[in-house]
DNA sequence: AGGATCCCCCGCCAGA
DNA sequence: AGTCTGGCGGGGGATC
């Protein structure tokens, strides 16, 4: 994994937009793009989170399946899903997701304008998997960065050699599109758009009743080298659990090591290996996202916010603020604080 | 804004 | 042979 170009390649927030928040308008109406041989697992991905009754995280979404060929499409696993809606749903939708649809779907003419249209007007596109195949040939990705699964990345270049592809990560933003990873880096793209487009605090509530972790970065390695935690794996969780309690201390590697019971050598890599990350960097995305709650929530100075997340001061967060979430906290917090 | 200092963290390697 | 650990060094990022 070339990490500098990880690390630098995924901002959080599209190139150019720094300091106009929210980066992703708020959206009402999501449509899911379906057609035979879609991916059933990321196709349920989107029905998850935009297709059930999300009020309780104060949010509401008009949902609809639809398809260049409505009517019942067979889904990859065998059985069949029924689209109600032909492309004229995508003329009002605010976001289209496209699942996977495998890498050699054919996109129709009309489709190709659907989501050209949509884009136009102002829509977010975001793909899952193989869906940035469907962008990619509909001409929506001409220029941009975007990532699909690790499996499909020669394939994605050679056939889009002007797509500037980035390997590795479990999402992309970039301006009115977000393409995600294989499987269930969806659920993470999803959950940034719901931060990004609602708030902190809206992605928290989605993320609880899913009973997944809040967000992962879009930056984040798409291998980790033990996907199912083996049992060995358990020396990190209480570790993790305990920092997270004690974000606003000073908390410093060597502590988190020798409270996980390894040296410092073995603490970083056994870090790297299961969370994609490194430990100071963990914990100051952690911070970040306590940070973010925060702001949302009111009633605290920027000066405060950075003392309780265990920044510093507030040039520190501000620091870090910029650079993870493209904006500072005080326009953070204008964008989202409620009225 | 710049500079001094601190501390990550990752390649390397020897030892278990 | 192969795997895992942990000490060291230093460059560079983070902090003040």
């Amino acid at each position: 994994v070339d990490r500098t170009l990880t690390r630098e390649a995924t901002p959080e927030l599209a190139p150019g937009e720094a300091g106009a928040v929210p980066v992703v308008a708020p959206f009402r109406r999501v449509v899911v793009l379906v057609d035979h041989g879609v991916s059933a697992f990321e196709f349920g991905i989107p029905c998850e989170v935009f297709g059930l009754d999300r009020r309780d995280a104060g949010l509401e979404f008009e949902f609809k399946v639809a398809s260049p060929t409505p009517g019942p499409v067979r889904a990859s696993a065998g059985f069949e899903v029924v689209a109600h809606h032909g492309l004229a749903a995508l003329a009002d939708a605010e976001l289209v997701v496209v699942p996977a649809l495998g890498v050699d779907y054919r996109v129709s003419p009309p489709l190709a304008r659907a989501l050209h249209d949509a884009v136009g007007r102002g829509a977010t596109v975001m793909s899952l998997c193989s869906g940035a195949f469907v962008l990619a040939d509909a001409g929506l990705l001409q220029g941009r960065r975007a990532t699909t699964h690790w499996k499909y990345t020669d394939l994605l270049r050679a056939r889009h050699p002007d797509i500037e592809l980035v390997p590795d990560v479990l999402y992309v933003h970039d301006g009115p599109i977000l393409t995600s990873a294989g499987t269930a880096a969806g659920i993470d793209g999803s959950l940034y758009l719901i931060r990004a487009a609602f708030g902190a605090q809206a992605a928290v509530a989605v993320a609880r009743r899913m009973v997944v972790p809040p967000q992962r970065d879009g930056g984040q390695a798409q291998f980790v080298a033990t996907p199912v935690r083996p049992v060995s794996a358990d020396s990190l969780a209480p570790v993790l659990d305990w920092a997270l309690s004690h974000l606003g201390d000073p908390l410093d590697v060597a502590t988190l090591a020798r409270r996980a019971r390894m040296s410092d050598r073995t603490f970083a890599r056994r870090f790297r290996d299961e969370t994609g990350t490194t430990p100071h960097q963990w914990l100051v995305r952690q911070r970040v996202a306590m940070a973010d709650t925060l702001l949302e929530r009111g009633g605290m100075s920027v000066e405060q916010v950075a003392q309780t997340c265990g920044f510093g001061s507030a040039a520190v967060l501000r620091q870090h603020f910029v650079r993870i979430r493209g904006t500072t906290p005080t326009s953070y917090r204008r964008a989202f604080a409620p009225h």
